[in-house]
DNA sequence: GTCCATGCAAATGATTTGCAGTATC
DNA sequence: GATACTGCAAATCATTTGCATGGAC
């Protein structure tokens, strides 16, 4: 069921390890819901939309465990959360690659038909040092959210 | 029932020409929503939290006309709002001075105890040129939000 | 066998909405 | 006087929780 041998971020076998290092157990419903995940890259999910998702391959999960599963992926640091002001949370997988946790993403929000771009770069190093010079707080993750209008859109303003 | 003619952002004169300007009418529970905010500058405010300030001087105010004041506030662009994945959203005067709608300021969250700290500086306009540059999309706005340990916290890290 | 995880339904909590009364223009 | 605004209560919607059952170790 895995897609050359992994899911996105971290194949099953990892996954596996990762909950077993944590004391938590292996159930179908967890490997299921990082799979299907993992068949969505770049996409921002809803509770609701992984629900959907997930529901056909296994229609007796119910909408609670989808909520829990997700507390669980966020603490592996496996997905990550993000709020494009609609009213929901949404989940993606995390891009972190490498153990640097690097390789961050930024996200374009068009005002204009709401669709979400991302944006590969990360020129916030500079930023983060200043920071820690400045005040003594140590930096260790950030978002970046950029709003304005898409090329399609760009044209009316 | 003015501080020094201004209310943070705008005086209570140039609101209501604000008001005025868009068909709004000029009732005393907007005055005192936003001289209330004004006499909090740089917190980040709940809903709720709003209307216990308000209520003390006005305490037949509803909640509700608190949100659709909070409403009316943000379409003004007077008010920002800031989520710092706590469960509520969170409302600040808007710290655009000049026409430009420049002094950005950025978010730092500490893991540790919580706390935001307010961070001014803007490097962004570099990333937001490269982005249109190579999207064509055309930034207006941005959110920083930056995860991390504060001086007090930094030490257990 | 123990204990954690699941599914369901009920509970929660923030925000929104309907509506009748009230204030602004 | 017309219309937009308010206050209250009820409704909504996303998310969380309690609890009994089921599955993992």
């Amino acid at each position: 069921m895995e897609v050359n041998g992994s899911m996105g971020t971290v194949s099953t076998d990892e996954f596996k390890e990762l909950l077993k290092s944590k004391g938590l157990k292996i159930t179908s419903q967890r490997l299921i819901m990082l799979e299907t995940l993992g068949r969505h890259p770049g996409e921002h999910l809803t509770a609701e939309e992984i629900y959907n998702l997930v529901k056909t391959e296994h229609p007796e999960i119910g909408l609670a465990t989808v909520y829990r599963t997700i507390q669980v992926l966020m603490e592996l640091h496996l997905i990550d959360r993000v709020n494009f002001d609609d009213g929901v949370e949404r989940y993606e997988l995390a891009h972190s690659t490498g153990s640097a946790g690097a390789h961050h993403h930024h996200h374009l929000i068009c005002l204009g038909c709401g669709k979400v771009l991302e944006f590969e770069e990360d020129m916030l190093e500079g930023l983060e040092l200043k920071i820690a010079e400045k005040t003594g707080f140590k930096v260790t993750d950030h978002e970046v959210k950029l709003y304005g209008y898409c090329k399609e859109c760009g044209g009316k303003n």
